[in-house]
Order: C-alpha cells, then sequence, then structure tokens
DNA sequence: ATCCTATCCTGTAGGC
DNA sequence: TGCCTACAGGATAGGA
C-alpha cells in the first residue's frame, strides 16, 4: 500500500509527534509479521527516548536514544497510530501499542501482516539484512538521467519492473511507476535497457516530480491507507492512469489499458506511450505537453481544483 | 547473474 | 441478502 510519498507522510508526523516522547512499556500481540517481532523487542526499545523518525525508501527509522534504532516497513496495509490519550475500545490487528511515559501510545497495525518491526543497532543499520538491500532514495538523492541510463545497460527486464525494483531506486510502488512512465511518456513494457537517454532524463525528471507532488498532498489513498491522523491521502485526484482502465487520458483522450507485468496491474496510454522509440518520434508532433505556453483548459481546471482542495 | 513466479495475509468490491 | 472469486499500494525465497 504504502509508497515513497505515503512513507514520508508517516514520518513527518512521526517527528512531530512521538520524537521527544520517553517508551514506558511495548505490548506486542504476539502474531508474526513480514517475520515475527523479536521477543527481546520489547526489553530493547523500553525505557528509550525517541530521537528522530528518519525514511529510507520505504522503511521508517524512528531513533532512540542509547544508539537503537526501531527499523519499521508497513508493508500492503501497515499503520503508525498515535494517540494522546489511548482509546479504551480495542482496535483489530494492533500487533505493537508502545506506552510512553507521558500514557500517550504509538500503534502498529497491519491487518495483511507484510510489515516489519524490530530494533536494530544505529551503527549497524547499514549492514542490517534489509536495508542493506536498498538502493538511492529518490527525495534525498534524487538520480540523474545519466544514472539511470547507466544502471539500466544492458538489463533485459521492462522499465516499468526497473522502477519497482527497490535495489535501484528505493520508494517507487506500484502506483507510482505507473503515473512516472505515463508522464516520461515511456511505455511500461520497454526494456529497460532500450530505453533511450532522453527516455531517463524525463523519467528522472518525473520520479522527482511526482514524488514530491505526492508527498505535498500527503500521499495517495487507494483504499485502505491513511495518515497517521487517520486522513486520506489527496494525491488521487491527481492520478493519470492508475486505476483508471478505460477512462480517457487526460493528455489525449485515449482510453487508459491496463495489463499485467509480474502479476501486478500496470496503466497507461497507449497513444501517450508509444510501444517503440520509433513510433514515439512519430507520434511527438501534434501533442507535446511540456513544450506549449499556455496551459490546457483541463490542466488548469486540474490545478485550480488541486489548490482549492487542500486541506 | 538475471529474471520470474508463487507466497505470505486479510479486507473489500463486484458478479451472480 | 449472501456467497464466491479476484484483486489489493510489498518483499523475497527459490526455481528456471
Amino acid at each position: 500500500m504504502p509508497e515513497l510519498p505515503e512513507v514520508e507522510t508517516v514520518r513527518r508526523a512521526l517527528q512531530a509527534t512521538v520524537t521527544g516522547r520517553t517508551i514506558r512499556s511495548v505490548r506486542l500481540s504476539g502474531l508474526a509479521l513480514r517475520e515475527p517481532i523479536p521477543r527481546g523487542f520489547a526489553k530493547q526499545v523500553a525505557g528509550h527516548r525517541l530521537t528522530a523518525a528518519r525514511r529510507l525508501g520505504k522503511y521508517l527509522l524512528l531513533d532512540l536514544d542509547g544508539g537503537l534504532t526501531m527499523l519499521s516497513h508497513l508493508g500492503m496495509s501497515g499503520r503508525w497510530l498515535f494517540f494522546p490519550e489511548p482509546p479504551s475500545s480495542d482496535m483489530p490487528h494492533v500487533h505493537a501499542r508502545l506506552r510512553f511515559t507521558d500514557g500517550a501510545e504509538l500503534w502498529f497495525q497491519d491487518p495483511r501482516r507484510f510489515g516489519l518491526l524490530r530494533a536494530v543497532a544505529t551503527e549497524r543499520l547499514e549492514r542490517d539484512r534489509s536495508l542493506a538491500l536498498v538502493g538511492v532514495d529518490p527525495i534525498q538523492n534524487p538520480p540523474a538521467g545519466a544514472w539511470l541510463h547507466a544502471r539500466a545497460r544492458g538489463t533485459r527486464i521492462a522499465v516499468k519492473q526497473f522502477l519497482l525494483d527497490q535495489k535501484r531506486v528505493a520508494g517507487i510502488g506500484n502506483i507510482y511507476a505507473s503515473e512516472i512512465l505515463h508522464r516520461a511518456a515511456v511505455h511500461p513494457r520497454l526494456r529497460a535497457g532500450r530505453v533511450p537517454g532522453e527516455g531517463w532524463e524525463a523519467i528522472a525528471r518525473e520520479i522527482r516530480a511526482v514524488l514530491n507532488e505526492a508527498i505535498d498532498r500527503n500521499g495517495t489513498t487507494f483504499s485502505m491507507y491513511r495518515t497517521m491522523w487517520n486522513e486520506p491521502g489527496a494525491y488521487g485526484d491527481q492520478l493519470r492512469v492508475y486505476d483508471r482502465s478505460g477512462e480517457p487520458c487526460r493528455t489525449c483522450g485515449t482510453p487508459i489499458r491496463r495489463i499485467v507485468q509480474g502479476a501486478r496491474a500496470t496503466f497507461f496510454c497507449p497513444r501517450c506511450q508509444p510501444a517503440s522509440p520509433r513510433a514515439a518520434r512519430r507520434s511527438r508532433g501534434p501533442r507535446r505537453r511540456h513544450s506549449t505556453a499556455k496551459p490546457s483548459v483541463r490542466q488548469r481546471q486540474t490545478r485550480r481544483k488541486a489548490t482549492s482542495s487542500g486541506s
């Protein structure tokens, strides 16, 4: 569920609320997530104060004093929930409850249990078996088009799959991969090794633009994602292709198509994202979104709607 | 080495 | 209404 913008939204909320608080005690559900929460977790973190909330790709890093870091991943359905005063009624699928010395609580809820929660010595984070596999973070360290181009040389996987691989660029998931490729005008099935340099320049540009715009809107709520304040993300209105199968492309009106790649849905516009570079050159003439001086009526409406509906 | 498939789990939407 | 199936924002072990 949560991709980089959703995780960043959660990180900011955690940074603003739980840093400075000291953990008094921890209760665990005992159910395994992606892997079991380690037995000693509660004892490790109890008594320590949260000093910072960081993020790497889709991983959240909650630093504690004393050189310890809580490493968490939200998987498909994970949420961190903060309660200044914890509710008396129980909630389902809560796997960890951190109680602070002031009575506030932080809960980790995860119905599908694909998430992750463990404590790692801060100085050993780079060697953590999960984090060690995480590639560059596109917000902290935006990859240049040439860098992506070089990384893609010789690889035969589709460019959509390339963007989903967390070992290269970390944080892009299934929604934003489709969105980035549409805005970059690159067909998702193109082999990454065959995407031309100008394609990678466009992809690099749109990775930054899409992720930053999504962060500005607190992410996308497709079905279950909520911010830590239980509010939906507002980027949903901005989606150009994701989950819009059959609906008109917001750029050219052509019906959006849904295909399956690696058992995941991909959405794209067959006209804006031609299957071959040759076809791309052929069709580039009539509609040049990025070079027209005047935004289209539709673009202006979208912009106005976005600014007026912002929280 | 690289790439692909299946798998973990629950909730929900849509078809009948 | 209820039952059934398909699918969902992720990561990864293991096989090809």
